[in-house]
DNA sequence: ACGATGACGTTAT
DNA sequence: TATAACGCCATCG
């Protein structure tokens, strides 16, 4: 965080959000309502969601750790062919897939959880 | 400056 | 549980 990404934002208040979602650690998602509200922005989750369709392609940011509150993979109409990609990142990270192509945010929410890495599945 | 759009979320049916 | 409509607010044309 000690240097700014500074992609091509005019706007610094979508460092913020870069750099949050770069805090999310591998085989964990979390929700654009819950960057939002991290970040002070109650209802902005479309906000943080439109920060990141801007910087996907030009950074290097984990945008595939972040879903929906439901845990789908929000795709874009303009980016249909990055949805598969995305979910093939995140099953790479060790995340499951339901049926109905949902995570268990349950167990995969950031911070997660048991937070401290309780994993007693594994 | 104004109007339309949109990687979402929540509540209601 | 799935589908539909409304709300919020910054960015784009």
């Amino acid at each position: 965080m000690s240097s700014q990404p500074q992609p091509q934002s005019p706007s610094p208040r979508y460092a913020q959000i870069y750099t949050l979602v770069c805090q999310i650690p591998p085989g964990q998602v979390a929700t654009y309502g819950q960057i939002a509200k991290l970040l002070g922005l109650p209802n902005q989750a479309r906000q943080v969601g439109y920060a990141l369709f801007r910087v996907a392609s030009d950074s290097e940011i984990p945008w595939h750790r972040v879903v929906n509150a439901q845990g789908e993979i929000s795709y874009a109409p303009q980016r249909q062919g990055n949805d598969d990609l995305q979910r093939w990142r995140l099953e790479t990270e060790g995340i499951v897939f339901d049926p109905a192509d949902r995570i268990n945010l349950k167990k995969y929410g950031w911070p997660g959880p048991g937070a401290t890495e309780a994993d007693p599945l594994k």
